[in-house]
DNA sequence: ATAACATATGAACAATTGTTCATATGTTAT
DNA sequence: ATAACATATGAACAATTGTTCATATGTTAT
């Protein structure tokens, strides 16, 4: 829609070497180390998805098999075991066999608390 | 690798109409709204990027402007000011205009207690 | 050994997402 | 009005991710 304009310099983009050099420095010192950060975001990264956190709210109930939690959410066996494998490489699931059947539970004591805390904030709208 | 085998059904997967059905039925009524828990991953999937999870880190610190904030994190003001939007989005900060500079703020009491949970997790491994 | 079945997994594909680039918008000083 | 600058935003692109499909693996009963 806009015509050529004559700008002659593209400039600005945060052309300040800082604008707030002292808060940015004390930011700064404050901020944990970069990997931690990293992990964080990995593991909420793992409850961003609306099929793990059901499978981790089934779970809070009860401990339950692949076949279960696939016919609870409706799913494919396959969807769910692909889900699973990536709960428990975040340490949040464990798992026992028992014959050809394999059952799933929790195995993170925060993972209610966090739920809490974002369902509470969820539930402020 | 593996030569024709002479498998003759496919079977399996899932085949039974249920394997725990008590369980599940019990699971089943205990399991929040479909929209909840999805709303639960959409506020999760706000914190599961390294970016958006230091933008909130560093604003637990102090307010900052823009310009701030991509020096903090060594990042383009154009890739912070989308994730900010993503985070206003999410109600996670507020904003206040200052002639031209603008600064953000984190507008929630919740998070930093998620965020916490999250860093006992991932300190146990 | 073989069949049946619960589960796991690699490949493929579509969908989603984060960053960059270019440029628009809004504010201030002149 | 215009220049300068802080910030926002649309389009494009590469990278990541979730599901499906086909099939492998592991266990049990025969």
């Amino acid at each position: 829609m806009p015509e050529e304009k004559k700008k002659k310099k593209v400039s600005g983009v945060c052309s300040q070497p800082l604008i707030h050099e002292d808060i940015v420095e004390r930011v700064q010192k404050k901020m944990p180390d970069e990997n931690k950060l990293y992990d964080l975001a990995e593991l909420f990264k793992v409850f961003g998805d609306s099929t793990r956190i059901k499978i981790i709210w089934a779970l809070f109930e009860s401990e339950m098999c692949v076949c279960d939690i696939a016919y609870l959410l409706n799913m494919t066996q396959s969807a769910i075991s692909h889900q699973l494998r990536v709960l428990k490489a975040a340490r949040l699931v464990r798992y026992r066999r028992e014959g050809k059947t394999i059952y799933y539970s929790l195995d993170d004591s925060h993972v209610q608390q966090i739920f809490e805390m974002g369902m509470e904030h969820i539930l402020e709208g």
